[in-house]
DNA sequence: GGACCAAATTTGATCGTTCAAATTGATCGT
DNA sequence: ACGATCAATTTGAACGATCAAATTTGGTCC
């Protein structure tokens, strides 16, 4: 290991100053070109990197954004989701020279406790959120607290989308629920039944309407009909499938199925054996291995729009009753991955 | 915000000066328990917690490790399961006082730039190390520069299992194969084949010798016959599928299936019909939505296995040449999650 | 009561960096 | 030629904690 060079090290080295390193570091417009290749040479021969804690400790930011780990969201971003989202944003906060820290929490109150210890820690200056939903009460205490963040996720009813109290990128899923919808209605489909989770549910419900629109504008149904084709559940394959086959008792004859997630979607696809179009959310592994349609998530996207509202103008805060120059939120558009069944027959086992 | 308390406020308001403040969090039992009890009392009062990054700076010392995000690993442990272990060992490491910090790279030669980059700017102070294989120039590189680490894998060739150069948990994949296997001969089975990875690979041979231990020990059947039944290939379900219908083709009847991966066994379910019990390895959403068995590595006690040998006497590190007291390893058995398909009828598309 | 020793507590120095103020040296206007 | 101005660089201080050494406290023994 022997000793890292520190900053002195280069400093007489290149025969200047510590400042003067720092300059080149930090602010290389205050240095001149000439003195500034003498110092840049001797960085790169001793291999210095400056002490991270060091700098964090004199300048009280530590560049490091803080995420939990939430392997189970049955709302949102679930499993796979969260852990491609997570690649993505580790990998662009490294071009950006920021650290990401990862922590796990219990529920929104333990979560908020995690917050306390990473910023007075001084561990963390900000903070990624996913999965927000109604009266969320974190973003509140963050607020509060004057922490910076940014969430993946609207704030659902508390405030006003164009003029949001914080910052956020999210994905209109209604409006691909509705391409999706609109493309099976396309290809001749009438009876497109819609499985998605109970109400209330920001996501959920806005998901819902996205194909409640398409149908009511061109599926030609009259709305009680179309109400008939809607199937409210719990997030799983089995419920999924359930919900299918309730439909099909209670409304007859379904012609395609759209989907709040993969995991109802599968459950469909299981249950109607591959026999009809089913159109699931989030396009995980599932669906490209049983091969069946998915609504896919610009996550590379949605890290970026983060990372650039938390280092932007704002750095991750709204300045109360200020000028905002730069958009404090981002609503991206997620995009139809069409798919043709590699099973052809495949039932539900009766029990 | 405000100001946070410093180790100076909790000491003026403890009547008491800084570095008894300082050993009543680092060393008890150098404090009266009188004096001690002011000082618990002050910290509280404050909401005081040590500044990390100064605390860092002098120590030396980050308290934090770092982990590869790794989200596409055709070998061990793939996605859903590195997801899981990122979370019980953030989940673990958070009791013990250690933080978690995740980086991405493309190969394993940026990961060591990774490697150079954290450990130069005490930005991490240890390693995780994740899927290992055979002359893996990442632990090379980490033992010639001190850096401490655990890997999660078995140091695959290189050197002696029982007296090895660095630290390691691992998971014994041929124990649970051959578990998997005996449970499937127990059935009845006899005509068991195995669909597994092209050798050489740790893991995949390892596994494969579980299938083929207990195939010669007690199926009855010749050893050209056992190897006629064993297909290699791509990790994938349909390469799963297309190695099933080749078995049929050139090994004729099959009457069950072991696989290397739960994506194999998927697509030889799938390719099956579920009519022949499969099992998978890893147990993951997939096995446990369609319904096929699969083996389960014991995740949490790899975590914790690895956190165990990370803070323990070894900080790590295998000091060479010196009596070792603690283990420097450990091998863990996984178990088998046995059930029965949901679906009955399944059939791979002849394209 | 004073000498001695261990336990408990305090003080001085330091980790590696950046901020703020001070210094140097060159250019310029009058 | 002389101070004023400005760019480039250097020096002193500080961030908040811990280590190492010094000091005080308190008890024991003769």
């Amino acid at each position: 290991m022997g000793q890292l060079p520190t900053i002195l090290d280069v400093a007489a080295a290149a025969g200047v100053s510590r400042q003067t390193v720092s300059n080149v570091l930090n602010s290389p417009s205050l240095v001149r070109p000439e003195t500034r290749e003498k110092v840049e040479a001797a960085i790169a021969g001793l291999g210095y990197r400056p002490h991270a804690s060091a700098r964090r400790l004199r300048t009280q930011k530590s560049s490091t954004i803080g995420i939990r780990l939430d392997p189970l969201s049955a709302d949102g971003i679930s499993g796979s989701i969260l852990d491609r989202f997570l690649h993505s944003l580790t990998e662009q906060a490294d071009r950006k020279d920021l650290r990401v820290m990862v922590f796990t929490a219990a529920d929104s109150n333990d979560e908020i406790r995690q917050f306390k210890r990473l910023s007075e820690g001084a561990d963390v200056d900000a903070f990624i959120l996913t999965a927000t939903f109604h009266g969320d009460p974190r973003t509140q205490w963050l607020i509060e607290h004057g922490e910076p963040f940014v969430t993946f996720g609207r704030p659902w009813g508390t405030d006003d989308i164009s003029d949001p109290e914080h910052l956020w990128v999210d994905v209109d899923g209604r409006h691909g629920i509705r391409e999706a919808t609109i493309h099976l209605l396309g290809t001749g489909a009438r009876r497109i039944a819609y499985i998605g989770w109970h109400s209330p549910s920001g996501t959920g419900d806005d998901r819902r309407r996205g194909w409640q629109q398409a149908m009511e504008e061109s599926s030609g149904l009259r709305p009680e009909e179309i109400a008939a084709l809607h199937a409210p559940t719990e997030d799983g394959a089995t419920f999924g499938a359930e919900a299918l086959l309730h439909l099909e008792k209670t409304a007859g004859n379904i012609e395609a199925v759209v989907c709040a997630s993969d995991a109802l979607a599968l459950g469909a696809f299981m249950h109607s054996a591959g026999r009809i179009p089913v159109i699931g959310y989030d396009n995980t592994p599932v669906a490209s291995s049983i091969g069946f349609s998915s609504i896919e998530q610009p996550i590379d996207d949605v890290a970026g729009g983060m990372l650039e509202l938390l280092t932007g103008a704002h750095g991750g805060r709204v300045q109360p009753g200020q000028e905002v120059a730069e958009p404090t939120h981002q609503l991206l558009q997620p995009h139809l991955v069409l798919r043709t069944p590699r099973v052809q027959a495949l039932t539900v086992r009766s029990n």
